[in-house]
DNA sequence: GCCGATTTGTCCGTATGTATC
DNA sequence: CGATACATACGGACAAATCGG
């Protein structure tokens, strides 16, 4: 349990920015308020508006103040940007996931697949495949590479409920950061099979491929995510360079 | 010409890591060391490390040091988080860069366009469709909606060059941040005649609907930008949060 | 297992610069 | 011009994690 003040500091102010205890385009309180609300110091404050500010809800506007900027329509949205399991998600989301194990097997790395993962070669791997219903819909197809040596002891039943869990809170692994990219793919029969989709329909769908890190700075997952095309929101918030 | 010097800092270890002055997976010097090579405080160095962490090219491990973990592969990447004009990025990416504008008109905000942008209704904006080649192929399909009375005097010359170069260096418009939307949607007629697509190859493609304000923290902006989903890559670095 | 050295994480106070009004 | 507000930078203190002896 972090009691880390920029932490309270940032989870505070952004509950007043959604409750609209601060109105839309008026400007927050300024730092040197805020250092007095909170009894801290100004660099405190100035790292909770800027975690604000990269999550797309404020911004600084130099010698005139922190301007509210966070528009509701945001919270329909299905994904942010963060490192999320499908299971957290579907909580934050407040919807019924529920998950099912299509494949499940130990792998040996060949040529193929580690051009394709990035692990090296004769490394043992778990291959996982897996459906995610939302809602009971059929909507994202995972295709997991997890490196056996980091990750002993995976079962088609973890696989089942929430690996990340498992990594997280029996493993104790610390998960520090995802590195992802979006693009869009033909379909394939799997995916048509699977996702209950009409090719007539869509062709195509979405896909997230990410390699992900922990603590020890190796990469222990290779993931491809396939998503319904239909269902399928990636949001972002880019703040633009001085230069 | 801001010196700021965490930036000076930040872009010298990036390059360092880019030209693999620091071995991968090896830790970089110190914080106290860095210190004493850039004869700066602490903070500072601290601010840079952080920011090469947003960008996937370090991670920090507590009591143990800064771990480079950039791999090289990411170059080849068209685009990354960042708010870049096409051209900008095709600059950046050493492509050779077009832009055709196919529809210039002004237009008055009615009840559809309200709803679809977030524009208030009754006001004047700049409706612009262009078309952007790279190397020589139509790759991009462009839907521009300008406040017509934050950007006086678009033309359609203005437009087949860079708008963003007219607004920061003509208007002298602080363009702050954008948020960003990516979904998967089916093709339309323009899009088929212009980005040259068989349907029966792609019957869809990536767009990115975004939403860029000013340092007015007014939405001046509401673009809809849809790619050739064979070319279309969105990349991405997530930090996972401690809780 | 304990202790001390090293390293990163959090927090504070202060000073100075720069943009806005 | 002065007051206010954000931006940058410094230096110091203590906590927490890691590692070697």
């Amino acid at each position: 349990m972090p009691k880390m003040k920029y932490e309270q500091i940032y989870k505070d102010l952004k509950q007043k920015i959604e409750g609209e205890e601060y109105p839309y385009q008026e400007f927050l309180p300024s730092e040197n308020t805020l250092v007095q609300i909170y009894h801290c110091s100004r660099n405190t404050v100035r790292r909770a508006i800027g975690a604000l500010v990269t999550d797309g809800y404020v911004q600084t506007l130099h010698g005139k103040g922190v301007r509210n900027i966070f528009r509701p329509i945001e919270q329909t949205s299905y994904m942010i940007g963060g490192i999320e399991s499908f299971k957290e998600s579907s909580i934050r989301n407040k919807k019924e996931g529920r998950t099912k194990v299509l494949q499940f097997m130990e792998l040996t790395v060949d040529e193929k697949i580690a051009k394709k993962t990035g692990f090296p070669l004769e490394t043992v791997i778990y291959y996982i495949q897996r459906l995610h219903y939302l809602d009971g819909k059929p909507l994202i197809i995972n295709h997991n590479y997890f490196l056996k040596s980091i990750i002993p002891g995976l079962t088609p039943q973890i696989a089942e409920q929430s690996i990340y869990d498992y990594l997280e809170h029996t493993l104790h692994m610390t998960i520090v950061n995802s590195k992802r990219v979006v693009t869009v793919e033909k379909i394939t029969q799997i995916d048509e099979k699977y996702l209950q989709l009409d090719v007539n329909d869509y062709n195509c769908l979405a896909v997230i491929t990410s390699q992900t890190f922990n603590s020890e700075g190796i990469m222990f997952e290779f993931t491809q995510s396939r998503h319904r095309p239909d269902y399928f929101r990636f949001q972002d918030n880019a703040v633009r360079k001085s230069n």
